[in-house]
DNA sequence: GGCATCCTACTACAACTGTCGTAGCCTGTC
DNA sequence: GACAGGCTACGACAGTTGTAGTAGGATGCC
């Protein structure tokens, strides 16, 4: 069992740069995150990127004098136990209610719409 | 603006109950909060729902002796903002892929895929 | 009218979160 | 070989969250 992963907001914002630019120094996810308007210390990203690390979702290496960290866990398996508690909060864990939730209150391009169908026509084959 | 609500994980839970058994007493809530596995002391329940009181999403009532408390926001309204941070979290905001993992991962009953081609038809309507 | 109850008000407190500052260690460059 | 600049290690600190204890007022029952 993998251990129900707990992370904050904050920390997620952060392992989100190790997902979408692959490993990094310290350094190098500060200026991710301020191109994405989160304007943070230095230091603070250095306790996120431990903190991570010390909840065993990230890892680090040594490449000469700086580390270069790198996420242990998928997207998927983050997002699979982020979307299972906030249906367990809202809808006692059935996912149908928030996926009409969704379709009744979110706007879908053309392209959307498509995939959504051709899934949904799939759904009982 | 209703003002993003911003509440916490057990103040949710509290939350809850009012929407699902109406106004209550503090120890009502908490037999119901009991009923759902969740221990917690009357002033524990009381504290939570000063705290809901004070972030302006329930009000109380003096009826006789006691306090009833009563939601002030609907279920809707905080769903609806769960569902966007959560969206802004892991997807910057976009709603398919949400769609498309929930579809991908769950299991839905036939009614329940009825109900969602149903819905799907009527998208571009 | 005194005691058991029940209710609220207030206080407490540890853990977790979001943010940094400072100290001290390398290392490349004159 | 001394200094500037980058890097990590640690500590700090206020705010939030989860949980509850205690004190003191009101009330119903004998």
């Amino acid at each position: 069992m993998p251990k129900d992963h707990d992370l904050s907001e904050a920390e997620l914002a952060v392992l989100r740069v190790l997902w979408d630019h692959g490993p990094q120094t310290v350094r190098e996810v500060m200026e991710r995150l301020h191109e994405r308007g989160r304007r943070v210390a230095y230091t603070t990203v250095l306790t996120f990127l431990s903190r991570l690390e010390q909840k065993g979702v990230a890892a680090s290496d040594k490449d000469g004098t700086a580390y270069v960290y790198r996420s242990k866990v998928s997207r998927q398996s983050v997002t699979r136990s982020r979307v299972r508690t906030l249906l367990d909060q809202l809808y006692d864990g059935a996912a149908a209610p928030m996926v009409v939730h969704l379709i009744e209150s979110e706007r879908f391009s053309e392209d959307e719409i498509a995939q959504l169908r051709r899934l949904i026509k799939d759904l009982d084959a």
